[in-house]
DNA sequence: TTGAAAGCGCTAACAA
DNA sequence: TTGTTAGCGCTTTCAA
């Protein structure tokens, strides 16, 4: 029966147990833990038996609170079943734990809404670092970001005016790009499937003025909606093909649609890419070995992972880091499908 | 210039600063904030409008440190980049968000090393749930996670006696059913393509075994490795063939090995499913829409993500929940590739 | 409906 | 190298 013991208390082991049992001040013990090079060697040797003895695993939210630091990195991307976003997630989590940082994932599902919900939730967090896909624009989510002082990445985009920090590459460039190619290769009836995606729209504004730059004006698009899946490709390819039958080439916004182009223009006895030339974006793992091979805008998507790491631990050691806009640029891919 | 105050502050507002403003008590505002029915409408006006007017959100750790609840939820997932594990942790955000939790994504990349870290991590920040892809064998990550009393939730498999609560379906009746699948279809000369995966391995042992009962006994089997892509799908089969070359069946431990059988197959123009029929595993969004469309394993990944949120919910508001051990069970989609 | 007091478990600052 | 003291910013407990 305790004397009256006047707040609850977990239960659990905490720090002042394990210093009572190593017979040194609670301080010390966070020394051993955090700095064994700060600490003797009998202390050290006394702190961590009774650790190993009690499986004693120290609070974060604590050590966090104290510090200032909560060792947390948060990232919001717009789904976490694209494989084009999570070759990110992937190398951001592991150089992260490498460093002692753990990721708190968000999903947005593409919606701003949701995107400023998150945020907010986030800062809530004390997260020593934000990444986000994409710019953000100007809104309140923007504003708290900056006022809450958190180092900000945004990625898989270009800005002159990033909240702090930008990796990424230039969408209206790939457009561009894109269309050049593909009038290169003599085609001259282009079309474009993209779904809801304000970067895709800005991709295709840019695919489109090129090509009537070289007097091509009239492009169907055809949006596929909010579900990038090879079935919503195949159905799009059968409405450009309604709209323009002798459609020639075809810009999609992701690699799955494209592979749903690629499908049905088999399905259907179209021959890749001489009567159809195909083109992706993304470079998923699968598409270069796929028959035939698809031809994709590359955006080394693991690249800006393993930057933005690096980039959110050194400003968390207080580092300044230039330059604070990457442009990583991006690759079209030639393959079998253009 | 302040009257030596002898702690650093992060210099964000603080509640007490909100309540200041109001002309209350600190813990009016915790109220205002977090049960706004406990308080007179204008206190919380009041408030408010101090929230509103200076942008301030509340410090989740100080709160979680107080409460003991840190409305964090950990999830441990093999790999990001997999589709299969994706569909899980898409629906198990999802949820979560919506209910006020907030996700902690960790990848083992197939490692129990790594496991055990990450385990021993995400301990330390006192998560109210922690997700497992996985049952855990007995060890020190066990071990903890008893000692730790977090609600666990083991999925993507089963056991009967999980460290908590386990939401899954059977590898080994996997194995059988598609081996018996096959059986039925004619098929007298399979093969295997897995991965390094300990439940892959369980699924491959059942189906050679229930082909054993039938006198199958000879049965090839290619290890991919560690990387489930396409492209070693194809190398897969070519070894596969090499080794058999009348093989007239695959069973692949993930769906992006068999994309790769299929595309492999019609390089060599072997006909899918007459001269060779390929069974999947995961029913990825794309492959049902595939020329030939893929028959696979279809194993409702969203389904125990939403199971998972809601179970993991109700045991933080300390209800109990039954029963501890769901079979989710699975189902051969008959598709055109066998 | 509101508040005072007392911590949650840890670490920064300073001193010895 | 080790310890003392005083919080970090919030919520629980108890009382009014």
């Amino acid at each position: 029966m305790q004397p009256r013991k006047s707040r609850r208390s977990s239960g659990a082991i905490t720090l002042g147990d394990i210093a009572a049992m190593a017979g040194v001040a609670p301080i010390t013990v966070s020394r051993a833990l955090n700095q064994p090079d700060q600490v003797s060697a009998e202390v050290l040797r006394r702190v961590r038996e009774a650790v190993d003895r009690t499986g004693y695993v120290p609070n974060r939210m604590a050590g966090g609170l104290a510090s200032a630091r909560s060792r947390i990195i948060a990232a919001i991307v717009p789904s976490a079943v694209s494989a084009v976003f999570m070759e990110t997630i992937d190398t951001l989590t592991a150089s992260l734990f490498d460093s002692g940082y753990q990721l708190m994932l968000g999903q947005t599902g593409y919606s701003p809404e949701r995107e400023e919900m998150l945020i907010e939730s986030f800062i809530g967090r004390r997260p020593d670092g934000i990444f986000l896909t994409g710019v953000l624009g100007p809104g309140k989510g923007r504003t708290r970001l900056v006022a809450s002082g958190i180092p900000v990445i945004e990625a898989w985009d270009l800005t002159p005016s990033p909240v702090d920090m930008v990796i990424g590459f230039s969408h209206p460039d790939i457009g561009r790009s894109v269309a050049s190619y593909l009038l290169r290769k003599g085609r001259r009836k282009p079309a474009v499937i993209d779904a809801n995606d304000p970067r895709a729209a800005r991709r295709r504004t840019a695919f489109q003025q090129e090509l009537a730059a070289s007097g091509i004006h009239h492009v169907p698009v055809v949006n596929s909606g909010s579900n990038r899946t090879l079935a919503e490709g195949r159905k799009a390819l059968a409405q450009v093909l309604a709209l323009q039958p002798d459609t020639d080439a075809v810009f999609c916004s992701s690699d799955l649609l494209a592979l749903g182009v690629l499908t049905e223009a088999r399905h259907r006895g179209l021959t890749v890419p001489d009567a159809l030339s195909v083109v992706g974006f993304g470079d998923i793992p699968s598409v270069a070995d796929m028959l035939p091979s698809l031809t994709t805008v590359r955006v080394n998507g693991g690249r800006i992972g393993a930057l933005a790491a690096e980039y959110l631990v050194r400003r968390t050691r207080g580092e300044a880091v230039e330059p604070r806009i990457v442009d990583l640029g991006f690759t079209i891919v030639e393959r079998e499908s253009a």
